[in-house]
This record gives structure tokens, C-alpha cells and sequence, in this order.
DNA sequence: AAATCTGATGCAAAAGCTTCTCATCTATTG
DNA sequence: CAATAGATGAGAAGCTTTTGCATCAGATTT
């Protein structure tokens, strides 16, 4: 199928750019970009591209659902490619490693506790915070 | 105990600016407070203080352990005084509000997914976000 | 296929949060 | 009470993200 399809049922314009970042999360739908990232990447790779658009489509596409938004730690956003499935996170506080889990049971124990506590089961996500092993580990990105 | 106390024993010089602020958030220790909040209030209190005061004072405080930093969503900082109880967050998307939860099945949980994910278990925190039904859901803070 | 219209883009400026610089000041120690 | 090591405040600067605006490009109609 093409993406310019997902674009359009969006109910945006098919446009070069949208395009562009739209591939680009899909060659890259294991890792948690940046704006930033994406803006470097797509320069690196011959494109012409401006920062402030990046930020205009990625919130575009997030509200479209075709992509989500994470705010790790680190005071700036993260997006992915929305593959269907749903996942949570783990992020290193050290590295900022990150890696995505689902548990059936933690599942069930959320639903139940946004209910106690009067919330709306839905759009819901949960990250967990922790360090990890890695000898590697202190820089950064995930 | 006078607060001092837990100013000294972080190895930081007990002074007029750092005692403020401990008391302000043992006076606030139900909500979850920003720099800026802080800053305001301590100026509405009739006290002068700087706002880079806050901010080294708070991250001094983190870092001793007298009060815990929280990212939630919208891109800057909340905190809360260290308790000693460990618990969890739950956060409305819309209006920013936050409430507090601990469940023994997650806690559980969370250790085993650590280990299983080579993260070590210690340092962590859970944030759960969601949407709550409040009837003036829709406005901010927490 | 040209004209038209609506929306998209890029740049630069600006906004929001946080950190840094540095001169001054103050808590602590001898 | 002098000396010293550390703390403060004000403003500048840094970083991420948003916005204003003139230009440009899809989409639609003729």
C-alpha cells in the first residue's frame, strides 16, 4: 500500500515533506526519534527539509494517530511509527536505552486502578523508569 | 526535627533561600509543584528569592534525596517532597491532574519485567497516563 | 492543461523552561 | 572575627518547540 493513503485519510494534503518523514519513521520503526533526528536524517540523506515543518507533521500525524508521542525523561518529545500494537516503555535514566514490554497482568492491574481512581481507560500508557546494565552504558539516545 | 538537619546531612550549607523552600513544599506536600510555582508563591509570601535558586535548590534536593522530580507531560518538571513511601502516579492528558496509587501486583510485576529486560530495579517510577472525567477537566495543574 | 483555491512549507523570530556566568554575599571554620 | 568555601541573584544564554508570514504546491474546477 502506499503512504500516501494513510496521509490522506488523515485528512491532510499528500506533500513531499509529509512524505519524507512518513518513510523515514518506517525505515527506522525500532527506534524512538527526535525532531531532531528526523531532521538530521533526512538532511543527511540529500533532502531539503525545514525543522519547523518536522514538528507541524509529526504532531499532525500524531493527532491522526498514525504516529505516537512519547515524553521520556531528557525534557524533549519522541515519536514512533504507530504499528497497531499496543506496547509500554522502559527507559534507562543513565543511557536512555529503551525498551518496549506488554504484560497481561499489568494490563488488567491498569485498567482497574484508572477506574478506582476515575479515569477514562483508553488513551493510556505507562513507562517505567529504571537503569540498566549495559557496559555501554551513560550516553545517550534510544 | 528542624529542617536543617536534612540540609546538613545532604552536605549543603543551611541557608535562608534553601529553608524556604523546604518549607514551602512540607506545607504543599499534597501537590506536585514546578519551579515556577514555587517561585511564585515564595514571592507572594513576601519573600525574595531568585528563580535560579529554585532551580539549583530543587536539582540539590533531588540529588540528596529530600524531593522527587517528576516528567509528566508538557515539557518541564514537577516536585514533591520525599515522603518515604513509595507510590505510583496517575495523569490526566487533558487537564493535567494527578493522582497518587500503589499497587503490590505492579510493584511485583515491574521487578520481574526489569529483570528480564537487564534494568535494575531501584531507581524507578511508573507513570500511568490517562483521561480523567472530572466535570472542569480541562484546565491544568495537578 | 490552465486557473483557482486552500492548505503547506520554510525561515526567522519568539516563546517556554532550564542552565550558566559571574560578581556579590553569607554560612561555616579556625 | 577573619578567612574561605560555597551560595545567591540577575541576566544572558541554551535548548526544544511554536508561531507569523510570505511564498509555494496539491487539489479542484473550468
Amino acid at each position: 500500500m502506499s503512504e500516501g493513503e494513510e496521509i490522506r485519510k488523515a485528512g491532510l494534503k499528500v506533500t513531499g515533506p509529509r512524505m519524507k518523514i512518513l518513510m523515514l519513521l518506517e525505515k527506522n520503526d525500532n527506534q524512538h526519534l527526535r525532531a531532531e533526528d528526523v531532521y538530521r536524517m533526512l538532511l543527511e540523506a540529500g533532502e531539503e527539509i525545514g525543522l519547523a515543518t518536522i514538528y507541524r507533521v509529526l504532531t499532525q500525524f500524531e493527532v491522526a494517530g498514525l504516529v505516537e508521542r512519547h515524553n521520556f525523561e531528557g525534557g524533549y518529545s519522541v515519536f514512533e511509527l504507530n504499528r497497531g500494537h499496543h506496547h509500554d516503555h522502559i527507559v534507562c535514566v543513565s543511557c536512555g536505552k529503551v525498551e518496549e514490554f506488554t504484560d497481561d497482568t499489568i494490563e488488567e492491574r491498569q485498567k482497574a486502578i484508572a477506574r478506582e481512581n476515575g479515569f477514562e481507560f483508553g488513551d493510556h500508557s505507562l513507562t517505567l523508569y529504571g537503569r540498566c546494565r549495559d557496559k555501554n552504558c551513560s550516553g545517550r539516545k534510544g
